[in-house]
DNA sequence: ACCTGTCAAGTCTGG
DNA sequence: CCAGACTTGACAGGT
């Protein structure tokens, strides 16, 4: 089983290459121009496109394939403050360089809308913004001239006091989106709602693929089935996308902050499952989700090379040597 | 150069 | 009905 690791947004590596520099809601209802202060947004934008494709270049120089991108990417570009603005026309050429820079390495990216677009929300408003929220990371990704195997990860959102309501919802909303939006989600097992196998009917249900967090499995594991044993049908959602089945990983901060995303990720839990399902999938992408980002990926993978079972490929591939 | 409180957004809990 | 926690990188405003 060919393994590839990927890691979220920044890296601690390279120095100065924030990509998701912004500016407050309120700096900007204080600029008395506002054209000016959206063509500084746009500035603003442009820069943390650039500095994603110097991301892209590091990862390039360090063999890593999988990448998220900053969902704040545009500063404001969902807020009602900027209502009306396109900032689109103006960015095409940076985001076309960077997806351009994206498909020639064969990068598989991603964006993960943030815990605020919930499909199951009761609020018609929160719904409006998160269909805006989905549309607009779709048409960064199309803008970039990113194929659908680019995806949108969400989790499937609050219950209400009420989950199979909630469902409902979500489901009743499903058919009604963008088909644009709908081709590009995948759904996340989330740390304190909707646990892997919850997540994982839903998915099959509607269709969509399934990437399952091994971390919020572990603080959120519903009847506590190992996650090998739910592999097999999670792998399934991804039949006929193209893509291998992707991961999270990550490991708790302490004993007390179990949900909170340590410096860096254990290499023994995933050890465990990679030999598990390494039988099952001939492939399979690894997002690391650590506080200290590309240094993570880079140590998990020193680290795990030296396992029994484990080659290394190159930076950041390995191969799970199955055992018979 | 460095420090600290604050920041657009939602949901849940508890008062 | 409202306040606070959750979580997070970066701003804003200060020294």
């Amino acid at each position: 089983m060919l393994v590839r690791f990927g890691y979220v947004a920044m890296s601690v590596n390279v120095a100065n290459a924030s990509p998701s520099k912004t500016m407050t809601a309120t700096q900007f209802a204080k600029l008395a121009d506002r054209e000016a202060a959206l063509r500084k947004l746009e500035r603003i934008a442009e820069e943390n496109i650039h500095n994603t494709l110097r991301l892209l270049k590091h990862n390039r120089a360090h063999d890593i394939h999988v990448f998220r991108f900053s969902s704040k990417l545009i500063p404001l570009l969902t807020h009602p403050a900027t209502e009306g603005w396109d900032p689109f026309p103006h960015l095409s050429p940076s985001f076309t360089e960077l997806g351009d820079y994206a498909i020639k390495h064969a990068m598989r990216t991603s964006f993960h809308p943030d815990h605020f677009t919930v499909l199951t929300t009761p609020r018609e408003e929160v719904l409006r913004a998160s269909l805006f929220d989905l549309s607009q990371q779709t048409r960064m990704l199309e803008a970039m001239g990113l194929d659908d195997r680019s995806k949108c990860n969400i989790h499937i959102g609050g219950t209400y006091g009420d989950k199979v309501t909630a469902l409902a919802r979500f489901r009743s909303r499903f058919p009604e989106l963008p088909s644009a939006v709908r081709s590009r989600l995948t759904l996340e097992n989330d740390d304190k709602t909707y646990t892997a196998l919850e997540t994982l009917q839903f998915a099959e249900e509607l269709g969509v693929p399934m990437v399952l967090d091994l971390h919020h499995h572990q603080v959120n594991p519903g009847e506590g089935e190992p996650p090998e044993e739910l592999w097999p049908r999670v792998q399934r959602t991804w039949e006929g996308t193209s893509l291998p089945p992707k991961i999270h990983v990550s490991s708790p901060r302490s004993e007390r902050d179990i949900r909170a995303h340590a410096d860096y990720v254990e290499p023994a839990p995933l050890l465990h499952f990679l030999h598990s399902i390494a039988g099952f999938a001939p492939q399979l992408d690894i997002m690391i989700e650590a506080k200290q980002k590309d240094a993570a990926l880079f140590k998990l993978v020193d680290d795990l090379a030296r396992e029994k079972g484990i080659r290394r490929i190159d930076g950041a591939t390995l191969e799970v040597v199955r055992r018979i």
